[in-house]
DNA sequence: GAAATGCGCGCG
DNA sequence: AAAGCGCGCGCATTTC
């Protein structure tokens, strides 16, 4: 739990507003290893009292008026502040969760739980299963490097025991050995104990990270919040007399490309619900499986297979959008900065990094030398070609969250006497985020406010867009449910 | 015996 | 059928 604090609070310092003035020099200069173990301290924490707050504010706003973008780094910063309330608010409020349901699915999924505790029934089953077909009735299924030796004792020369790998041979031991890992993963990640550890007076309450991730994303730290197997989502239920409004946007990070680079030939494509059909219909590639493949590899860097051959296609019918894309990349290969759309900057090349480019550089450079900087390069380049889309993403659904919080805060409460007590009193009498991860968000909301916060949600994502991007025509639809739990019909 | 590392897999 | 981004977590093993 600790280690995943401090990954956040380091990434939390790279935001943009510093990068955009002189403090990164500032920064820079003090000694490094020192700041990273003051992390783990009070000291280093944020500001705890008015005095070091406010004069934390004061920086932030002469940092500001000394960028020559303020506008947007206004909005990022106003997004972010408004994510940190929404942060708190939500781990106090809670994701509203049936353990009944949670327990049933449990049960339902690995077998009963065998009064005297050890292992669920079906677990159990898939288990011996495994152990018959592997020849070894001591078999240890749960260690890596024994499961891969006991599968070469049968035959199967595998390099890992990853299911993506297993999949190919085809042997008895296969099919329950998948199962097995399956129901393993749920057991250990979401199972009893996690439901005993996480859930109390039918609420979860995960410690969210705003801005733990380099890219401004959202992490989490404790509960695995950001994790939740889809398996789980009927467990979401919403109290007696309130629903969820469950929405997420599909394809966020296609459309945010479109907008940012302002393609408008992949913004028309994006006008509907479904972006890759509308890829299909532009002609650059046939069927709506190829759309998608080739749009991810467009954004995460794909060199090879399927994706990397259609890249082409794309380039000739998307130029402006795979021209950003494609000069993020370069300008990572090359160790340089991109930024988002906000101005939130990626992190500066490592030491390492960039003695592993001089190193090649040099006259005596080996092949080997030249290869590995190669790599890297590449290795960056993917990384700042994905920042920029993801970071822009990450932003578009912050400003989603902090108007809709504005508008859920504005609206009238309902009768206190038919609140949800689980929830404090602050949050049972008026709809509330409950959850956030990425692209979707659910509201917990009286029954009587839920066509209300139902527009709120597509109000604040139509403010979204044109907060960011202006008047340039790009969709953002929502696929918008409103149910007692947060499953998918 | 605690901390770090590798693996595998859940999520977007 | 796979590889190309970002995470957190649990378990087993290795390292200090």
């Amino acid at each position: 739990m600790g280690a995943g604090h401090r990954y956040g609070l380091r990434h939390r310092d790279d935001h943009g507003l510093r990068a955009a003035t002189d403090w990164d020099a500032a920064a820079a200069a003090e000694p490094a290893p020192a700041a990273l173990f003051d992390l783990d301290t009070e000291a280093a924490g944020p500001p705890d009292d008015i005095a070091s707050a406010l004069a934390e504010f004061g920086r932030q706003r002469a940092a500001l008026e000394a960028s020559d973008d303020h506008a947007r780094l206004r909005l990022l910063l106003a997004a972010e502040s408004a994510a940190a309330l929404i942060a708190v608010e939500m781990r106090t409020a809670g994701l509203p969760w049936d353990a009944i349901e949670h327990d049933r699915l449990l049960t339902e999924i690995l077998g009963a739980r065998p009064a005297g505790g050890g292992m669920p029934v079906r677990m159990q089953q898939l288990a011996d299963q495994v152990r018959t077909e592997l020849r070894d009735p001591t078999a240890s299924l749960d260690s890596q490097p024994k499961l891969l030796r006991s599968l070469h004792r049968i035959g199967i020369l595998a390099d890992s025991t990853s299911r993506w790998e297993l999949v190919h041979y085809d042997h008895a031991v296969i099919e329950p050995l998948i199962q097995y890992k399956r129901l393993a993963r749920l057991h250990a990640a979401n199972g009893w104990g996690w439901l005993a550890e996480w859930v109390h007076d039918a609420r979860f309450r995960p410690v969210y990270v705003p801005a733990g991730v380099v890219t401004g994303r959202w992490a989490s730290s404790g509960g695995g919040a950001l994790q939740i197997p889809r398996q789980l989502r009927p467990a979401v239920r919403a109290d007696p007399g309130w629903a969820l409004v469950v929405a997420d946007v599909a394809q966020l990070e296609p459309r945010v490309l479109a907008a940012m680079s302002r393609d408008s030939a992949l913004a028309r494509a994006a006008r509907g619900q479904d972006l890759y059909a509308g890829i299909v219909e532009s002609g650059a590639v046939p069927t709506r499986a190829q759309a998608k493949v080739a749009i991810l590899g467009a954004m995460y860097g794909a060199t090879t297979g399927d994706s990397g051959r259609l890249l082409p296609a794309l380039r000739r019918t998307y130029p402006r959008a795979m021209a950003l894309v494609d000069d993020a990349a370069r300008v990572g290969e090359q160790g340089g900065v991109v930024s988002t759309w906000l101005g939130r900057t990626s992190p500066t090349t490592s030491a390492g990094w960039r003695d592993t480019q001089a190193a090649a550089a040099e006259p005596d450079a080996s092949g080997a030398d030249e290869a590995q900087a190669r790599r890297r390069a590449a290795d960056r380049g993917r990384f700042t070609r994905n920042f920029v889309v993801q970071g822009t993403a990450a932003e578009w659904a912050l400003v989603w969250l902090a108007d809709l919080r504005t508008r859920l805060a504005a609206m009238d409460p309902v009768n206190e006497d038919r609140g949800a007590p689980a929830s404090g009193p602050v949050f049972s009498t008026r709809p509330h985020l409950a959850f956030f991860l990425h692209d979707e968000i659910i509201v917990h909301t009286p029954l009587a406010r839920a066509d209300e916060v139902a527009e709120a949600v597509r109000d604040a994502a139509a403010s979204a867009a044109r907060l960011l991007f202006g008047r340039f025509p790009v969709d953002f639809p929502l696929d918008l449910r409103i149910s007692q739990t947060a499953a998918k019909d």
